[in-house]
DNA sequence: GATCGCCTGTTTATGCGGTAAACAACCGGG
DNA sequence: CCCGGTTGTTTACCGCATAAACAGGCGATC
């Protein structure tokens, strides 16, 4: 087959998808203007794609996936549950940073279980996260709070610190007249206007993450020796 | 003027808005059914809003603005700033519970002031927050701080939680064939399904607080009328 | 090698959505 | 009684998602 370079495939639509997003930004994403993107004719996608919708989650599901597709991760053999974490969630960070227009989708999107609470997508990387934990001990109740818990942590961070970006790489085609927006009547506002727009996200990711991870050792019972919090850095393998 | 129960007006558009969004849902929001559902042709709504967009905006901000409307709240003469982030956390998660379908749009519209990060709508909220906690005698830099991390608390979980309300509520108008995903492939996802199924969101959600709100305790450096180092370092200004 | 059917992308067409512009009905004041 | 303005309506346009009919080419079969 000659799909080496010329032909559609799903896998590459998604990509141009992915990739036009980040260029022109999620709003401007259409059927016509992806296949124009693709030098096709809009109709075409839908050779390969259900629809609008599907393709979304598709996005989505590719975006994500970067995560475990990503081998210098290592999320395939984590040293410790923390170790694991961190992986993860730095890991997740960068992704957010890399895709800032399409991250919201990740959010948005209804889940792919939606009896699982909070519903995220990809059951992949809750099937492993779920793994890590209980294999470290935790027990199946814990390691399902400790999903809700990170997952509401990861989702509240790098959502505002995504749409910070979103805000400094800003919406180009928009000249708005007038953002002066009577500061005057919020002086406190005003005052603490240069530590509020200082970008502080990725302290305050760092000092979060930390936070949660000692809460989440909290709860371990001590299974497998002491490879909790206890042991200052480092992962064995 | 014989508005008083014809006529149509900004307030009485924003406020069907949200009841139809609430009802049937945002992606069912358009401006030819929003006019019908008030009795009226479509096109008669932008006499009153300039678009969409801007229907949307005054959408969130009417929805946020229930906050400090209430009186119940108490937001306006808070007795400590404990007190006032526990109000104004729980106010926002029973408007975010209230109208699950219109919350995803808080985190997701641009923001009124885009210099501010994370980047909150609401400059009356932020302003109210700053102004209780610098009171409270913490100095600028951690009342931005606070304003920072309590706005991605809120903002991760109440997405999560109202997302799964969603998920319940459901879209009804979804035969969906086949949910079934190959949850096989998945086996502690499926041993878990119990408890991850399970609804903990309101005692995560005050467990999580109250983690939160001990950990700015802990950066408050002496109580308002307390004498000390009310002022570390400080310098500029 | 000629024929046939499928795979791919294109054309055509429908209905809906946002919105501009022209329009009509109604109102209260001269 | 007329008149300008306010309010809602009609008409119109264009872009979008998507269904359906279509065309060209390529590989398999005879």
């Amino acid at each position: 087959m000659r799909n080496s370079e010329t032909g559609l495939d799903q896998g590459r639509i998604v990509q141009a998808a992915v990739r036009f997003i980040d260029e022109r930004g999620l709003r401007e994403l259409t059927m016509r203007r992806l296949g124009a993107y693709l030098g096709v004719e809009g109709m075409a996608l839908y050779r390969y794609l259900p629809g609008r919708e599907a393709l979304l989650d598709a996005v989505v599901e590719s975006v994500v996936d970067e995560l475990y597709g990503d081998p210098d991760l290592g999320l395939e053999a984590p040293g410790s549950w923390v170790d694991y974490l961190q992986r993860l969630a730095h890991g997740l960070r960068r992704i957010a940073l890399a895709h800032p227009e399409v991250f919201p989708l990740v959010a948005t999107r209804p889940p792919a279980a939606p009896w699982v609470r909070p519903p995220l997508r990809s059951l992949r990387g809750i099937e492993s996260l779920l793994q890590v934990m209980t294999s470290a001990g935790f027990s199946d109740e814990d390691a399902a709070a400790v999903y809700r818990a990170f997952s509401s942590f990861l989702l509240g961070h790098l959502l505002l610190e995504v749409s910070a970006l979103g805000v400094e790489t800003g919406p180009v085609e928009e000249p708005e007249v007038a953002p002066v927006h009577d500061l005057n009547a919020y002086p406190v506002l005003r005052r603490l206007e240069a530590h509020l727009s200082q970008d502080h996200s990725a302290g305050d990711f760092e000092e979060a993450l930390e936070t949660l991870l000692d809460r989440i050792a909290l709860m371990q019972p001590a299974r497998p020796r002491g490879r909790g919090r206890t042991v200052p850095r480092n992962g064995d393998q």
